[in-house]
RNA sequence: UGACCUAUGGUGUAAUUGGCAACACGUCUGACUCUGGAUCAGAAGAGUCCAGGUUCGACCCCUGGUAGGUCAACCA
């Protein structure tokens, strides 16, 4: 990772303000961040900007970063989750180097530091009902009630509180609450919720314990424990850091700053792991790691790169503001990174015959094609050509408009790698008019590399050996959503209407021999076309291509 | 009608103890090109939410508004 530790200004204003700390020699210059995930679902393009902001900020002040899964609440926990986080996150290139740990792991220091606040006559254990609770929190506005368990004594809240844990009472019949304000203007600081009973086994913890903290009760207490000194969380948690700070005085344990940042949000695209989930459970997507998804996983399997993920979240910036990132600055970000990496190859999605009727019919060359222009080094491949090929249907046009480069009948072309060819006839299906096959003539002298070559045509065409063609399924994906912002729906209608039906096009095209041997997360351009990358399905008898991003079309744009 | 937070080109982010607003994406030109890609050169686009105030000078400080967001789960 690129250290820019150096520069003379802080890349945001939470570095400005750990910049700040280590001029102050607080807590002696050290900077230990963590990752807090809940493992109730999969990481996200919003948490790989948590990430690289977590992982990066240790990284630039030499700190350390810590994966910690914040699972207090089995009913929502699953291993599953855990195993594709720890699985993304080195993905996305960090190392927690061995510090991964798990709120669970605290649950017995956490339930002293419950009894110590009970001993303190700063907790209570309640036994109003949820909606009793609820009902006597008052409002924003308006103070809430104090419970009228609140004045029990510290000896019988132990009392009660131990039997809670001892299992003696069934879920929901008493929970422990912290003693503070009921009439906070804060509604967390109204005697929040700390502890709750839950008869429900932990992924991890299994059936040792029936009662769980809150994440008011769990997050910075682990972070104390952990020594974190930057507890780096979004916005929403604002609102929290009062109680935060609270429960770090009152248990007189070391204390870590929250800091809060604004989210990502992106065009286009849903970002809440409750829609992401109700997308797979109801099949309207192939899963967690379908490639229209904005998961981690989505993303590798459409074909982006960590480094691409890495550069956006970068690009993006830290600050406190609502935002709404452009989908297209991610579509840079791939495009830039495949452009400098990816292997060129030839494919036909849409093809129609072109046949060069001057070509010898048993004749076949083989065309050494460059493998990446931007980097030499990738050397070059050869590519068969013969006299019937596939090119793309939209490169012909019978009646073509001025600024049409392309194949139109009497027009001249360059076959990448190959010839200048002429079109001269087409022929057309009696019933549909449909174009059958384009007939042309072709120049030997201009053949790639000899010095006739250089004659300068307009447009060049990329191009598949008929013989030699590779069918291959192609997929290609649009936007998941047809809005720009998906939560813009008429009344009573929900994110979902506004699904784009078009998300997901399977064609069958032709690719070069070449581009049928690869393997899964293979990635290519297909030159003229995007960046392409075999999907997991592939198979020997039928290879399979995921389109990640289109090339910049400025034909497209231009004919709009 | 409470508390907290935010407000800078189309989008996002900068502007280091106040010194005439910078960068990226996008957009538009032009050059080059055997990818209408890439690359290169250039342009347009904000006077910093509003109104006052302090100051020689305010995006930055103060006051008052306005707009948006968050908070009333035994979720995180």
């Amino acid at each position: 990772m690129e250290n820019t530790g150096e520069s003379k200004t802080p890349a945001n204003f939470i570095h400005a303000m750990i910049e700040e700390d280590i001029r102050n020699g607080k807590n002696g210059g050290r900077v230990h961040t963590r990752f807090p995930p809940e493992p109730n679902g999969y990481l996200h393009i919003g948490h790989a900007k948590s990430i690289c902001l977590n992982f990066g900020t240790a990284l630039k002040y030499n700190g350390k970063c810590n994966l910690r899964f914040d699972d207090t609440n089995p009913v929502k926990e699953d291993v599953e989750y855990v195993d594709s986080i720890r699985y993304d996150v080195h993905w996305l290139g960090f190392d927690w180097e061995g510090r991964e740990f798990y709120a669970s792991d605290y649950f017995p220091k956490l339930y002293e530091f419950a009894e110590k606040l009970i001993l303190k006559g700063k907790a209570y254990v309640c036994d109003l009902t949820a909606e009793q609770i609820a009902e006597q929190k008052g409002t924003p506005t308006r103070p809430g009630q104090e419970s009228p368990y609140r004045n029990r004594t510290p000896e019988e809240n132990l009392d009660l509180f131990r039997r809670m844990k001892a299992g003696e009472f069934p879920d929901g019949s008493r929970v422990l609450r912290a003693k503070i304000d009921m009439a906070s203007p804060n509604m967390h600081m109204r005697d929040p919720i700390l502890y709750r009973i839950i008869h429900t086994e932990h992924h991890r913890t299994g059936n040792q314990w029936c009662i769980y903290p809150m994440y008011d009760f769990a997050h910075g207490q682990s972070d104390s424990i952990e020594g974190i000194t930057y507890s780096i969380c979004t916005l929403e948690f604002e609102v929290h850091r009062p109680l935060y700070d609270w429960c770090i005085r009152e248990l007189e344990i070391f204390a870590p700053q929250q800091i809060e940042f604004a989210r990502l949000n992106m065009t286009y695209t849903v970002m809440s792991k409750r829609k992401l989930l109700e997308l797979v459970k109801n099949n309207f997507v192939s899963g967690w790691d379908d490639p229209r998804m904005p998961t981690i996983s989505g993303l590798r399997r459409r074909g982006y790169t960590p480094e691409s993920i890495r550069n956006f979240s970068d690009l993006v910036g830290v600050a406190k503001r609502e935002n709404v990132i452009d989908v297209g600055l991610l579509e840079f970000c791939v495009r830039e990174d495949l452009n400098k990496k990816a292997q060129r190859v030839m494919g036909v999605l849409n093809p129609v015959k072109l046949i060069i009727d001057n070509y010898p019919e048993e004749l076949t060359e083989e065309m050494p094609a460059v493998n990446n222009p931007e980097n030499p080094e990738a050397g070059t491949r050869k590519v068969p050509f013969t006299r019937e090929l596939y090119i793309e249907r939209e490169d012909f046009m019978e009646d073509p408009p001025s600024k049409f480069f392309r194949l139109a009948p009497g027009r001249e072309v360059r076959l990448k790698y190959a010839y200048i060819i002429k079109c001269e006839s087409v022929v057309k299906d009696p019933v549909s008019g449909e174009i059958t096959e384009i007939h042309c003539t072709y120049d030997p002298e201009t053949l790639s590399g000899r010095p006739e070559s250089n004659r300068k045509v307009k447009g060049t065409l990329h191009w598949v050996s008929a013989a030699h063609a590779v069918e291959a399924e192609i997929r290609l994906y649009d936007r998941l959503f047809m809005s720009e912002d998906p939560e813009d729906v008429p009344e009573g209608e929900d994110y979902k209407k506004n699904l784009n039906p078009d998300s997901l096009k399977v064609i069958r095209g032709y690719v070069e021999p070449f581009a049928a041997g690869t393997k899964p997360l293979d990635k290519f351009q297909f030159e003229r076309l995007g960046y392409f990358c075999t999907d997991s399905d592939t198979t020997a008898a039928k290879p399979v291509f995921n389109r990640t991003v289109a090339l910049k079309d400025s034909w497209a744009k231009a004919k709009s």
